[in-house]
DNA sequence: ATTAACCTTGACGTAAACGTTAATCTTATG
DNA sequence: CATAAGATTAACGTTTACGTCAAGGTTAAT
């Protein structure tokens, strides 16, 4: 007799709801509307209808959570970057089975432009905010010229006496 | 005969609540908003009640819109953040009467301690998204490679033939 | 076998950040 | 000076992103 357990392929984690939304810092009522609104396919089920949420469901997770609170895309904005991301997914699995070439060339292309613009929006932010650091340090490095000169004065008085 | 406008010692200039939507991209709906619940302090206004917007007004429109967007700061963030710049700017005029150079210090250090706050909340968030970039970046150069390898494929079977 | 501690799906509630409409007043322009 | 264009407040409406019960089913432990 063959044990099932030693059969399994890939290492197959599972955790429930309330796992998940320790990890992840989701609470368990946004963990079910993310999956309301389309944001997380629908997950595994257990027996008596339980969530089961895999590595791969946390991974997606994170990148939500990145992609709300660093670049702060609305939901929908969120749901439409990842239905691309799958397509990209998608692209993939047609990738293996093409035949072509230059097919495969193409794909890779249009995975790029997808990529292209996330990165784009990304280095928006940056610029932005380095602008803003750039002008609080400047003022901070006015500060300290300022204390400079403010305890030299005072080192002068001091002599003085 | 003498221009009256090279008298304008400082140069004053207003604008409508029109004119300061397009400009800052708020809408005026907005503006009025911002104003009620206390993140713009209540304009000039005209002899008819009209809103009167100074350069300053939209200096710090300017500012709202960064910590909004590019930080993704709540309202109520803001005008907290805002109140203490507000502040840090009592504490510059107190500053110039302050005669204890000692205290002029202090108040330097204060000033500091609440510029320090925001580039420490700003760092985490360019981290963050340099992170995000690197990733994206990553998968480009990923495909690059992809693509060199099949077109090499491609020249190989064009010689073939 | 019975609790206690989870989970499920509705369904209604809410705070933030505005949008929209209405009624009235002001100002620029021919 | 009449009239259109733009401003004001007040009030109600809307969307997003969840929070909060309520009424049950499931599972683990005693």
């Amino acid at each position: 007799m063959v044990s099932e357990d030693t059969l399994t392929s890939k290492e197959q984690n599972f955790y429930t709801i309330e796992q998940v939304a320790s990890r992840t810092g989701f609470t368990k009522r946004t963990l079910r509307y993310y999956e309301e609104v389309g944001l997380l396919p629908p997950t595994d089920r257990t027996e008596g209808n339980y969530r089961r949420y895999s590595e791969a469901d946390i991974q997606r997770l994170e990148r939500i959570k990145n992609l709300r609170d660093l670049l702060g895309f609305s939901l929908t904005d969120i749901r439409k970057l990842l239905e691309a991301e799958d397509e990209r997914g998608q692209i993939k699995v047609a990738y293996r089975h093409e035949t072509e070439d230059l097919a495969k060339v193409a794909q890779l292309d249009r995975a790029d432009e997808l990529i292209r613009v996330q990165i784009h929006l990304i280095e928006q932010k940056l610029a932005g905010l380095e602008q803003m650091r750039a002008t609080l340090s400047a003022n901070l490095e006015r500060h300290e010229l300022k204390r400079k000169e403010l305890l030299a004065h005072i080192d002068k008085e001091i002599i003085k006496n």
